[in-house]
Order: C-alpha cells, then sequence, then structure tokens
DNA sequence: TGACAAAGTTAGTCTAAACTAACTATATTA
DNA sequence: TAATATAGTTAGTTTAGACTAACTTTGTCA
C-alpha cells in the first residue's frame, strides 16, 4: 500500500478529516457510521473518502474496523479545526454575528484561509480581548457604531 | 431557450460571472479568450460555463458574439465583486496582510461569506477608519500589538 | 447458536468542472 | 479576394465527489 504524500487536500476531504477528529474522543476512534451523520452525507461517501485518506497517509482506515487518525492526520486535522474556530470566534466576539450563522460561514472559510490570515485573525482576537482587559471595549463599540448607522455614510 | 431561475452559484460559476464583471467595461462586453486567460482555463471550459449562466439568465451568450451580463449578471456579478473587495480590504487595511496573499485569499473566501458577515465586515472597516479620523489608529495598534509578540502568550 | 438488525462495502450511476484535439467561424492582410 | 491566423465550438475524456441498491460482515439477543 503507497502512501501519496499528502498534497493538498480538497475541501471535501478537509470536511472529513475534521469529522474524524471531533468525532474521534480521547482514545481516537471513530465509526464511519458517525462521520456520514455528521458531514450529512451516505456512508458509501465515507468509504471513498477513507480510502483517499488512508492513502494519503491521513487515516488508519480497515474495512468494518474502527476509524482513527494517524499523527500526520491528527496534525492535519487540528490545524483545521483550529482554523474553524478561530473564524467561528472572530465572527462571534468581533463581529456578534449569531452563533449558527458563524458556524456555518466558519466551515466554508475554513478552506479558504492560509495559515498567516489564520494567525493575523487570531492576533487580531486576542488584541481585542486585551483592549477589552484594559477597559476599552473594542467589540462593544463596534456594535454601536452600526446600531447607530455611522458605517451607512461615506 | 428556458431560463433556469438562477439558483445557488456555484463557486466556479461565481468565478466566471466576476470575471466578465470585471473585464467588461463600461460598453459590458467581453471575450471568451480574455476569460479563459483571466481564469487560467481553457477557451473550451469558457464556453461550457457561458452556455451554463445563460441558461440561469445571468449572461448574454450568443455562440462566436461578444460575452455581457444581463441586468441580473450585473446584479449578482457586483455582488460577488463587493464580497471580494471588501474581504480585500479587510486583510490588507485591517490584519496588515500583504496584497497579493490577500487578493487570493479573498477569491477563495468570496465564495463562503453570506450577506449578514459581508455588511458586518464593511462595517468594521469603517469603524477602523472612523476611529483612525479620530486619531486612533487601531491598525497600527494592532500591528505594534502583534510585532511586540503579546498575542503570544494567553 | 442462529436469526435478525445494524454497519460497512461494492458496483454502478450521475453531475460538475476541467482538459485536449480537431473542427468551424471570423478577421486580417498581402 | 484568397490564404492564413486567431477565436470559438464540439466531441470525447478524466477526475472528484456524491448517490442508490444490493450485498457482506459484524454484533446482539432470544
Amino acid at each position: 500500500m503507497t502512501i501519496v504524500k499528502s498534497s493538498k487536500l480538497s475541501a471535501s476531504l478537509e470536511d472529513y478529516l475534521e469529522a474524524i477528529f471531533n468525532l474521534a474522543g480521547q482514545n481516537n476512534i471513530t465509526r464511519s457510521k458517525d462521520i456520514a451523520e455528521q458531514l450529512g452525507v451516505s456512508r458509501a461517501s465515507v468509504t471513498g473518502a477513507m480510502r483517499t485518506l488512508k492513502k494519503k497517509g491521513l487515516c488508519n482506515y480497515k474495512p468494518y474496523d474502527y476509524i482513527s487518525l494517524t499523527e500526520e492526520g491528527k496534525t492535519v486535522a487540528a490545524e483545521i479545526a483550529n482554523r474553524h474556530e478561530i473564524l467561528k470566534s472572530f465572527f462571534t466576539d468581533v463581529l456578534s454575528v449569531k452563533t449558527e450563522v458563524a458556524q456555518k460561514a466558519a466551515c466554508k472559510a475554513e478552506h479558504a484561509l492560509g495559515s498567516d490570515i489564520t494567525s493575523r485573525l487570531l492576533s487580531f482576537i486576542k488584541f481585542v480581548n486585551h483592549n477589552s482587559d484594559n477597559g476599552r471595549d473594542l467589540t462593544g463599540e463596534f456594535r454601536r457604531f452600526r446600531k447607530a448607522g455611522k458605517n451607512k455614510c461615506k
């Protein structure tokens, strides 16, 4: 079984990887069925994706057995989950977007951002929190700014 | 020729629409060849996409003729281009990301954001500018915050 | 332990989006 | 105006990702 050194993953494969990461607890195992459910996809689709991820050396897949991530798989999946979290936090904590909207957008956008922007986004969230600690509530100010309609004028 | 009321567009079709929008000047016409070049795609692929966009009532396409957007096409394309611009501005003006990186990320992420988040992002950029006008340079502060490594600690 | 349900796989189909190669239409210019 | 270059289309192929239906494996419990 040749391992294809993981080139760029498609958005779809990233989703599968992230799903395994989220479902597999501390014992690092999950089931095909649960992945299918989580992603809203048929069990057959999961089988196909697992074979691809296995080829790329990202998951341990054996027919009819539990599914788990390899070490490399965990690393990659953690990065994706991280991007997701950062995006979601930015949307909710900085932009005051509703949780569900933020969640869905993060799901889609997480595949589009590279490490540079992700890291800056995280810094920015921390920057906002830092300000908040120092009594400068930027999020609140922004919310009032928006409500006041100041964003409407040029 | 039946017009299929434009359901959700794929990311790919959004790209084509945006390309036409950007290429077609005030006279609102462009050429298949130019779209192919702009998107880095074969001319044959453009033909296929134009037929789909025509079916959806978004572009005026006649074999061997100029290509233009319908009124609805213009509206939709303008929205996409707008999302692109807002994202790019956010990346460059707020997060201080390099132009090319911002440009590429905006290209990908523009397909992921709905109108709610887009509008909030725009407001946020305005909020930052508004602060800047009032002598509070948030972008600069953020850059220094990041440089100082304050984002590293929890 | 054997029957049945649940989980997983296989085989085959579909769609979107790309490609190449070969052909057709249009435009240019000698 | 005929030859040629450029632009555009057509036909056919490929790939990724989804699906369903049918089959196989595994687990459960009477």
